[in-house]
RNA sequence: GCGCCUUUAGCUCAGCUGGAUAGAGCAACGGCCUUCUAAGCCGUGUGUCAGAGGUUCGAAUCCUCUAAGGCGCGCCA
C-alpha cells in the first residue's frame, strides 16, 4: 500500500470511529465511507459524503449528523489540521503536508517501481491485440489498436496482473491463398509477364515488393514450375516476409508479444477437432444443409452460425473457437481482446462458444477500438485496405514520429472515433500535447545536470519539511496519485487515463517551473529538497511515459 | 429492421464508485525571458452536457424512449 493508500484507510478508519462514537449507527448499518478529492482547492484535501449517505439511517438532517461525527472525531490520529463541514452536509479534512512530503524519499527509493500496485492480485491475464492477417501492410486501424493495447497491457502488469501479451497469425484459410496468387501474379508481372490478380487479391505495395524482390532472385525460374509446388512456395515466400514485416513494424512501434499464435496450428495439433467434439458433446451443434451449425441463438446470439461448410472446410469461426478453447486451457482467468469496430458484432457469438464449452462467458472481455480517420489539410483521407491506398502504420510513423503517434492514439478513450489531425501531429509546437510532457521531462534533466555542475546533490534523507509552497504542494498531490490513476486505468481498461494523468503532472511541474526557483546557492538546504522534488517528478513522469510507449527525453 | 459505439465551449476532447460553481488544449485578447530550456507560465470568456421522461437529498454520470452520425448484421476473414 502506498503513502496515500494509508493515509486515505487511515482516516476512513477515523470516520468510522466517530460515527460509532456518536451512535449515529451500529457496525452493521455503517456504509463504506467514501473518500473523494474535491475539486475545489477551498474545500480541503479529503472530503466524505458520510452524513447525507447515514441521514436515512439516523433520521436526522445531514448537517446535523455531520456535526456529531466532527465532534466525535479523534483528529490527532489522521495527520488532520483542520475539519469543516460545508454544503448539505460535506465534512471536509485539511491535511497537514507531512502526509505529502513524505512521498518524495518513498518515490526517489521506488525509482522505476513507482507505480506499482497490487490491484490485479497477480490475476493470469492474457490480452490478444492486433492480430492483422499476414497479407499486406498494417494500417492506421492497427497502429491504433497496437498502441492501446501494448498501453493496457503495460499499465495491467504495473498495476499488478500476470499479463500475457499474445498475436494470433490468421496463416491458413481463403486468405492466404489470396496472398500466394497475388504474389505469384506480382512476380510474373515484375518479370514483365501478363497475369491477372485474383479476385480478392491484395494490391499493397509490399507484394508488388515481393514480386520485385522474387524475380530478382529467381528469375524466371518459378514460371515453369508445376503449378501445385509453385502455390505452395509463393505461400511460404510470401507468409514468411509478411510475418517477418510485421513483427519489425511492430518493434518499430515499440510494441512486442509473448506469444505468436499460428492459426495453423490448431489445423495440425486437432484442437480444432476436439473444440468441435466438446461442442457437440454439450449439445451445440446440429446438422443443416449439408453443413455444421453452432447453436448460438440459444447463448445469445441473434443467428446460429455454420462451423463446417458445405465443402467441408471450416468458417473463421470454428478455429477461433479451438483458439479460444485453448486460451482458457492455458489457465488464464481472463481473456481481453483488442478488436477493431467492424468486428465488434463478433462478440457474441465468441461469448456464446465460450459459454457452450463451458467457462463464464465473461472470461472473455472485448475491447472495441473504433475507427481512424485521417485528416490532412483538413480534409478527410479515406482508407482501404483492397486498393492498397491505405495509409500504412509505417507511413505514419515516418511523418509523424514515433512518440507523437503512440501518444495520440493513447490519448484518446478506445471507445470513440479518432480524428487524427496529421498537420497537428506534425507540428513541432506547442498545439502538440506530446512534447508539452516530454518538455517538463527535460526541463527536469537540465535542473538536475546543472546542479551536479554546481556540486549541489541530493539524498533520501534531504529536508522534506522545507517543501511547503503552494505549487509544491500541487505537484506533491499530483505525485500521489499516480499508483492511484494507474489501478484505475487497469481496471476501467482505460488507457487514456494516463496521458491524461500525464498531462496534469507536467502541467503542475511547469507551474511550479515559473512560479518558485530550484538552483539557489543562497539557500542550499532548500535547493537539496527541490532537486529531491523535481527528481521525483522525473521518476514519475518517466514511468508514466514508459506506460504508454513514449520516450522521455533528457534534452529537448 | 435489429445490435454496438458516439453526441459536453467556435474546434478536438476530459469528466473517477452519482456530489458542492461542468473542466483542459486549440483558436481570440492582454501580460511574463540581464535569473534553472518561452516546446513554458499567468490572466480574460465561453455551455439548452443532443432532446424528453424517470430513479433520489443530489444526475453530464444510472434507467426508458426519441433524434442525429458511425460501424456491423456472409457457408468472407
Amino acid at each position: 500500500m502506498n503513502i496515500l493508500e494509508q493515509v486515505q484507510e487511515k482516516l476512513k478508519d477515523e470516520i468510522k470511529a466517530a460515527v460509532l462514537e456518536a451512535g449515529l449507527a451500529t457496525a452493521d448499518q455503517l456504509p463504506d465511507v467514501i473518500l473523494e478529492v474535491p475539486k475545489e482547492k477551498a474545500h480541503g484535501d479529503y472530503s466524505t459524503n458520510m452524513a447525507m449517505q447515514l441521514a436515512r439511517v439516523a433520521k436526522k438532517a445531514p448537517r446535523a449528523i455531520a456535526e456529531d461525527i466532527v465532534k466525535n472525531f479523534d483528529s490527532s490520529k489522521a495527520s488532520i489540521e483542520k475539519i469543516e463541514i460545508a454544503g448539505p452536509g460535506f465534512i471536509n479534512f485539511y491535511m497537514n503536508n507531512s502526509y505529502l512530503t513524505d512521498l518524495i524519499p518513498a518515490i526517489l527509493k521506488a525509482g522505476d517501481s513507482y507505480g506499482e500496485t497490487n490491484t490485479g492480485n497477480n490475476e493470469k491475464v492474457q490480452v490478444e491485440f492486433v492480430s492483422a492477417n499476414p497479407t499486406g501492410d498494417l494500417h492506421l486501424g492497427h497502429a491504433r489498436g497496437a498502441a492501446v493495447g501494448d498501453s493496457l497491457c503495460n499499465i495491467m502488469a504495473k498495476a499488478g496482473y500476470d499479463v500475457s501479451r499474445e498475436y494470433y497469425i490468421n496463416d491458413a484459410g481463403n486468405q492466404i491463398n489470396n496472398l500466394a496468387l497475388s504474389v505469384e501474379a506480382r512476380y510474373f508481372q515484375a518479370l514483365g509477364l501478363e497475369k491477372d490478380m485474383p479476385e480478392d487479391g491484395y494490391h499493397g505495395e509490399d507484394i508488388i515488393g515481393i514480386g520485385k524482390k522474387l524475380a530478382e532472385e529467381y528469375g524466371d525460374k518459378y514460371v515453369t514450375v508445376e503449378e501445385s509446388d509453385r502455390f505452395e512456395f509463393f505461400r511460404e515466400y510470401g507468409l514468411k516476409y509478411e510475418m517477418e514485416k510485421l513483427k519489425r513494424d511492430l518493434e518499430d512501434f515499440r510494441v512486442s508479444f509473448d506469444v505468436w499464435y499460428s492459426e495453423t496450428s490448431l489445423y495440425q495439433n486437432g484442437k480444432i477437432d476436439t473444440a468441435l467434439a466438446k461442442l457437440r458433446e454439450n449439445g451445440h451443434i446440429y446438422e443443416k444443409d449439408g453443413a455444421t451449425w453452432f447453436k448460438s441463438t440459444e447463448l445469445g446470439d441473434d443467428k446460429d452460425r455454420v462451423l463446417i461448410k458445405q465443402d467441408g472446410s471450416y468458417t473463421y469461426l470454428t478455429p477461433d473457437i479451438a483458439y479460444h478453447k485453448d486460451k482458457l486451457e492455458r489457465g488464464f482467468e481472463k481473456l481481453i481482446n483488442i478488436w477493431g469496430a467492424d468486428h465488434h458484432g463478433y462478440i457474441p457469438r465468441m461469448k456464446a462458444a465460450i459459454e457452450a464449452l463451458g467457462y463464464e462467458r465473461d472470461a472473455l472481455e472485448v475491447e472495441i477500438i473504433q475507427l481512424v480517420h485521417l485528416y490532412k489539410n483538413g480534409e478527410k483521407m479515406k482508407m482501404s485496405k483492397r486498393t492498397g491506398k491505405a495509409v500504412t502504420m509505417r507511413d505514419l510513423v515516418e511523418e509523424v514520429g514515433l512518440d507523437a503517434t503512440r501518444y495520440f492514439f493513447a490519448m484518446r478513450s478506445a471507445d470513440t472515433h479518432l480524428d487524427f489531425d496529421l498537420d497537428l501531429a506534425v507540428s513541432q509546437s506547442n498545439e502538440n500535447p506530446v512534447y508539452y510532457s516530454q518538455y517538463a521531462h527535460a526541463r527536469i534533466s537540465s535542473i538536475l545536470r546543472q546542479g551536479e555542475e554546481q556540486n549541489l546533490s541530493f539524498d533520501e534523507n534531504v529536508d522534506v519539511s522545507l517543501i511547503g509552497a503552494e505549487k509544491e504542494i500541487e505537484v506533491l498531490k499530483k505525485l500521489g496519485e499516480f499508483p492511484l490513476s494507474i489501478s484505475e486505468a487497469a481496471v476501467k481498461r482505460m488507457p487514456h487515463r494516463i496521458t491524461n494523468y500525464i498531462y496534469e503532472l507536467a502541467s503542475s511541474f511547469h507551474s511550479f517551473y515559473n512560479a518558485e526557483k530550484v538552483l539557489d546557492l543562497e539557500n542550499i538546504e532548500r535547493t537539496k529538497a527541490r532537486l529531491a522534488l523535481i527528481k521525483a517528478v522525473q521518476v514519475t513522469l518517466k514511468n508514466a511515459l514508459s506506460l504508454i510507449g513514449v520516450s522521455a527525453p533528457e534534452k529537448m
